[in-house]
DNA sequence: TATTGTTATACTCTATAACTATA
DNA sequence: TATAGTTATAGAGTATAACAATA
């Protein structure tokens, strides 16, 4: 049940972001680019390789939406959002907050109950 | 929080399941066949296409698991599980349990509360 | 005509390895 | 020497399209 729900909530996400013309793994990178990060976070939070990284990074570009820029370390890279990519991401946000099964299928105390349940279920082995 | 636990729960399937040499999908085809089934049946159930499945069923044929035998409709091919296919299920079905998260972090009060949250989240809209 | 399974092929996603530039 | 990012390439996984047999 729980492959089964996040499959629906990964194809709920994937409906909530493609009016915007974007595919999913670009969609998940302007979100997580709340502040602007170095390549190698976003590779560790998309469970990727960074050379994937690159290739995201640079359709991101190429749309408009973040720029490189060297960081105090000058082998780093951080993301940053342009103003088009803040506002894009402002607006998936919203997207993905309306659709989100949990959002709409739980009430308040439901997803209080929710959340210890599955905060033990991540929790590290021991 | 679901996505990751789900990307947990398979990371500890294919675990569970590399032990006996085989692939993910084929482990998961294995344990779908409690009984004969059409090919088309476990295309639906894995949600892929059924030329997929044509290649998962020659992989189960040559290790000796299924045999393809046909159906009362003769376009139909029904997948059934040889001895070794049925002892295999066994031992799959016992080892996948035993590492199950939800099993192993969550005791039976838990699981009670947890389930009624999941079919809620999982039910049909309307 | 529509459906089941098959075949051949092509595509998408992602990793690996080798490279550069810094540290 | 080790690390961040890049590049080119290769592989896994999966779909598409055309086809044969049956309904």
């Amino acid at each position: 049940m729980l492959v089964q729900i996040a499959d629906r909530s990964k194809a709920t996400f994937a409906e909530a972001v493609t009016p915007y013309g974007l595919p999913v793994h670009l969609a998940r990178a302007i979100l997580l680019l709340d502040s602007p990060a170095p390549m190698r976070a976003l590779s560790e939070h998309l469970a990727c390789d960074r050379s994937y990284i690159t290739g995201l990074a640079d359709q991101l570009e190429e749309r408009g939406l973040i720029t490189r820029t060297p960081g105090q370390d000058r082998r780093v890279k951080l993301l940053t959002l342009t103003e088009a990519g803040q506002q894009l991401r402002d607006e998936l946000s919203e997207a993905v907050a309306e659709q989100s099964l949990v959002l709409r299928r739980l009430n308040d105390s439901e997803r209080e109950a929710l959340e210890p349940l599955l905060e033990r279920l991540l929790a590290e082995e021991g």
